[in-house]
DNA sequence: CTCTATTTGTACGTATGTATC
DNA sequence: AGATACATACGTACAAATAGA
């Protein structure tokens, strides 16, 4: 089914949320490979340029990778990251902030988190 | 001048890496608004699509922010926030992690991130 | 080994919607 | 009300790398 361009639900952000779902459910699974861009062209009736921009979030939410001619996979949740001292991380989304008695806080995008330092 | 499209050099990130250099080299400072995308057509007579390419890698990374029908603003960076040890951060979007020689790498979405500094 | 098909990357063009000025 | 500017979405074409017959 054809997703009218005046609709107000972004029919990339469908696909993305759909194939994020596919992967968070463990339907898919890191190694596995999405469908094709064909594929999910002839499946949704999307545009390639739409299918190629929902696939494009999904990397830059850092979900998947894709290899040049190959296909694009599926990855896995990464070990913990331990922070040295002189490396920061960044978000374009919010942080959140754990502490070591189990609260929270929310950090604007965009924060730079360093690491204290030792001793 | 015309970039082909056969060209190795691609051409959304020769700008992305123009536009890169107006905002660290301080030409640009934060609060200011980028050219317009038409304006960007013109001045280097390349495609909206791939004006627009090149914007996104900015975004993605950090530099600007566009607000809907106003423009695409260079943004400043908030004050770091340390990280202390028994403290995690996690992201609802990709993490990029810099580190002390300037190189950074892409953490997916979800990633905890954990203090070194221990003692 | 060569030819071919598949798949992703890049790049172009066009049209419409919608919010801002 | 009109012009401007970004977002979304369609289409097309060719290049390049890979995999398979």
């Amino acid at each position: 089914m054809v997703m009218p361009m005046t609709d107000s639900v972004r029919a990339w952000r469908v696909l993305f949320e759909d194939l994020c779902r596919l992967i968070r459910s463990g339907r898919l699974v890191p190694g596995d490979r999405l469908p094709s861009e064909t594929a999910l062209i002839a499946q949704t009736g999307l545009s390639r340029t739409t299918v190629r921009q929902a696939i494009g979030q999904l990397r830059s939410v850092g979900l998947v990778s894709t290899l040049a001619p190959k296909g694009t996979f599926v990855l896995g949740t990464p070990d913990p990251v331990r922070l040295m001292a002189g490396e920061s991380v960044t978000a374009e989304a919010a942080l959140t902030l754990t502490r070591a008695d189990g609260s929270t806080a929310l950090l604007p995008a965009g924060t730079p988190i360093v690491c204290a330092a030792t001793r």
